[in-house]
RNA sequence: CGGGGCGUAGCGCAGCCAGGUAGCGCACUUGAAUGGGGUUCAAGUGGUCGGAGGUUCAAAUCCUCUCGCCCCGACCA
């Protein structure tokens, strides 16, 4: 049972971050360094951000499939960029069956190798493309520090890996997946995520280009919760996926691949938790509605269990995800307290006074105290009540993180502002930028902030860059960074 | 791997300097009262003091070695 409260984000964010995280049941450490076990609560809010996304990709039309967990390590050394890229964070299988293996196997980091490898058995006419898979599964990266959700060495998610007859083709579909993301993020965990393309710096190692949907978190800091890579024909060159089009000729088929994570997870923590707690999304929150009841003597206990058992049922049958926390240990102060903490978006508060008027009170977790309260919300029609309730809640949250993001989104005209910002308020900067990648390597040396992506929305037009004064039509959004 | 810190009950810690019955808070169990914002009282359960060796009549405490973990830095969805 968890104990009173989280650490203060003010205190101590990294804190507030873990507490939320162990006293929410949402994870817990493992006994593997650097490995996380995702409990009930937590996996049951990946389940549903699965659901959202799987649902979208099949609706873009693509399916499902599963490749290996083990890959040759002669995959990984084909492309050049991919290896030097992901060689410092592999898990190498050198024994097997108690032998030592011919060939070591690698630990997926990524899977671009070896369904590059089954695409090349696959195509062998424009006939067979475009190939769209998706895999839902694990990856393991050794990372140096981890942190729940957000960095550990093994972490579930999804990769879509497509292949195309055209460069226009992979191209669109890049875009359209990264779109997917963003739809995703907006209108299922309310976060107001920027979509741009990255740097060639924090590009995909083995990419054409990266695109990515960046999330400002509650301390400023930004966290990349979704990539989409256009791969060109790199990883088609090197795994030889290659068709005959409709003139009869050889040609190397274009791909792309994308990726979401766990660390979503931590996203929709960061995004929206307060000091009380986690505060999920409706739409993605495992129990969206908890039912509190309240009772002083025995006598009313009866009335009121009745009620609030009523109460869920109707909810239930209607398809509200709905719990009813009868338990008589604790009182209704402390369960507000625990609920709150657990970020359930909706309280409905029975006591014996609403069982005279056959009526309950919300309680919302986006407004807390009196303010966030409804009070005689009739039993008649409490279902429609509900829904409402839980789509304003939903659009509140968005709202509430939209402003925030705009509230700490900076423009800068000089270096020495910049870093102004970043000692100061941080957030997102906001700049025209005609530097190199060696000034972005020095910046983030000096700053540690970093470029989060190039946004497709710049109505700024021309400018100077606040680093190198050139004239530049170039926006990059810069940030600390998860 | 470089710099700093820490291992004593499930969690957080005190005790160590000046060796002598292993403690506190939270959690957990039981009972009672309480109950519209983390309520209270009482009684309990639970520990080879990270490990090994040494000094000593006696070691959580002193000495030696060792293992592990955390924080900061390089890497990162």
């Amino acid at each position: 049972m968890a104990e009173k409260g989280v650490t203060p984000r003010g205190e101590d964010y990294s804190k507030w971050y873990t507490d939320v995280v162990q006293k929410t049941e949402l994870a817990d450490y493992s006994p593997v360094k650097g490995c996380m076990v995702i409990r009930p609560y937590g996996y049951s809010l990946w389940e549903n951000i699965q659901a959202a996304l799987d649902r979208r990709f099949k609706e873009t039309g693509h399916v499902n499939a599963y490749f290996p967990l083990l890959i040759p390590m002669s995959f990984l050394k084909r492309e050049a960029e991919h290896v030097e890229g992901f060689a410092p964070e592999l898990a190498v299988v050198t024994h097997g069956g108690g032998k030592e293996l011919d060939e070591p196997l690698v630990v997926r980091p990524t899977s671009e190798t070896i369904i590059g490898h089954m695409y090349s058995e696959w195509v062998k006419s424009y006939r067979d493309l475009p190939i769209l898979i998706n895999q839902w599964g694990n990856v393991v990266r050794w990372e140096m520090r981890t942190r729940l959700f957000l960095r550990t060495t093994e972490f579930l998610w999804q990769e879509g890996h497509t292949a195309h007859a055209t460069r226009e083709e992979a191209e669109e579909e890049t875009q359209r997946m990264l779109g997917v993301y963003a739809d995703f993020a907006i209108n299922e965990a309310a976060i107001p995520v920027v979509q741009g393309r990255k740097s060639d710096r924090e590009k995909f190692a083995g990419a054409v280009a990266s695109y990515t949907i960046e999330a400002m978190m509650g301390n400023g800091w930004a966290l990349q919760s979704g990539t989409s890579h256009f791969l060109g024909q790199n990883f088609a060159r090197v795994f030889d996926i290659k068709f005959l089009n409709q003139k009869n000729e050889f040609a190397y088929a274009w791909t792309t691949s994308w990726g979401l994570s766990t660390r979503m997870v931590g996203a929709i923590i960061m995004a929206h938790g307060d000091d009380q707690g986690l505060m999920l999304p409706p739409r993605l929150a495992p129990t969206q509605v908890v039912v509190v009841p309240i009772w002083r003597k025995d006598a009313e206990r009866g009335v009121v269990l009745a009620l609030a058992e009523q109460v869920t049922a109707t909810l239930g049958a209607a398809g509200v995800r709905v719990k009813l926390d009868s338990r008589d240990e604790f009182n209704a102060g402390y369960k507000f307290n625990d609920w709150e903490m657990r970020g359930v978006p909706l309280r409905i508060e029975i006591g014996p006074r609403d069982v005279e008027q056959n009526a309950v009170v919300f309680a919302r977790r986006d407004i807390l105290g009196k303010e966030g309260k409804t009070f005689g919300v009739p039993v008649a029609g409490i279902a429609d009540a509900v829904r409402d309730m839980l789509v304003t809640i939903q659009a509140g949250m968005l709202a509430r993180a939209t402003e925030f993001r705009d509230a700490n989104t900076h423009t800068v005209a000089s270096y020495d502002e910049f870093r102004q910002v970043l000692e100061g308020p941080g957030g997102f900067i906001r700049v025209h930028w005609a530097g190199t990648s060696e000034d972005e390597d020095r910046i983030k040396e000096e700053t540690k902030a970093t470029v989060r992506c190039y946004p497709f929305e710049r109505p700024e037009g021309e400018g100077v860059c606040f680093y190198t004064g050139q004239r530049t039509d170039r926006i990059a959004i810069f940030a600390r960074a998860y």
